[in-house]
DNA sequence: CGTTTATCCATGATATACCATATATATCCG
DNA sequence: CGGATATATATGGTATATCATGGATAAACG
């Protein structure tokens, strides 16, 4: 699992630091690495085990071999994903246009989501922050209960 | 289960002994410590083993992937807690954020709540107690029966 | 052969594990 | 039932290991 929230510093050959906790998250996988894409909501990067592509293939197998939002979806997230492993260090580094595309200036900000994570310059994470805070007490968000309790 | 208070002291390195009857219950978690994150409801920290972060975790899978509302809740669920391992004498070192958070001050009061637990600086605690004495006493609130029992 | 990419090594800061002591609690034996 | 002993717990201090980071060297590639 991916917790909390760490902040490291991205050299100038693009290299950073995977938090320790998240190499931990990652070390029974198969491939030692990570698979980033970016997101389509925000300047950010999507960030997941190899493994758990292969969950996200198969959720997309529910949709109709061939059809248009099948196709879309592989094409956003399988396409534009990279594989990048770790060094002897825990390092990996990043592409150019990945730094571009989160618009990191020399930091990066790893943020644990359970299952994936997501990187972020540092202050953008803030904002971010703040949204969802906002969004949960706004909406009433609450983490779902699978037996169906009461609510109230 | 996490059952009753305790008081324990913060040394000047932030750490502070889980209680015993704590760690008995959480003996037979695969990992050895606990999860922190700040309570949104007041100046207090959320305490929970790692297998109950799983648990939300799990829940969160429910939502579609990559939706605002899935982002929204692990952000804030995952991106702001904080995993923490035990010592061989049982204690957590608490990061100087918390600290802050809970405004301890050389002392923390650990409150047991089943699943999860509460840490409060004492005199907080203090208040909360009685609020929530009052509360009861007013609204009458009762534990909802998950069977759909007799209400009243 | 120049440029890029990957591997290796050094280091300071930080966090973790280890050891020691005192206090409270439980147990055993008289 | 009472006292002594043993066990577990909480707490303070110290040593060790890990992590993040910068730089250097070696390998791969065009």
């Amino acid at each position: 699992m991916f917790l909390s929230t760490h902040i490291n510093k991205v050299d100038a050959k693009g290299r950073v630091s995977v938090p320790s906790g998240f190499r931990q998250a990652l070390a029974n996988e198969r491939f030692q690495g990570v698979v980033l894409f970016p997101s389509r909501q925000a300047a950010a990067l999507e960030g997941f085990g190899l493994s758990y592509m292969e969950e996200i293939a198969s959720r997309l197998d529910r949709f109709d071999l061939f059809s248009e939002t099948q196709d879309d979806l592989a094409t956003v997230v399988f396409g534009e994903s990279i594989q990048l492993s770790m060094d002897g260090d825990g390092r990996i580094v990043l592409p150019p246009k990945l730094i571009e595309v989160a618009q990191l200036d020399g930091r990066a900000a790893f943020v644990g989501m359970g299952h994936k994570f997501q990187i972020w310059s540092p202050e953008a994470l803030e904002k971010r922050k703040k949204k969802a805070r906002g969004n949960i007490a706004e909406k009433g968000l609450t983490i779902p209960n699978p037996k169906g309790g009461a609510n109230g």
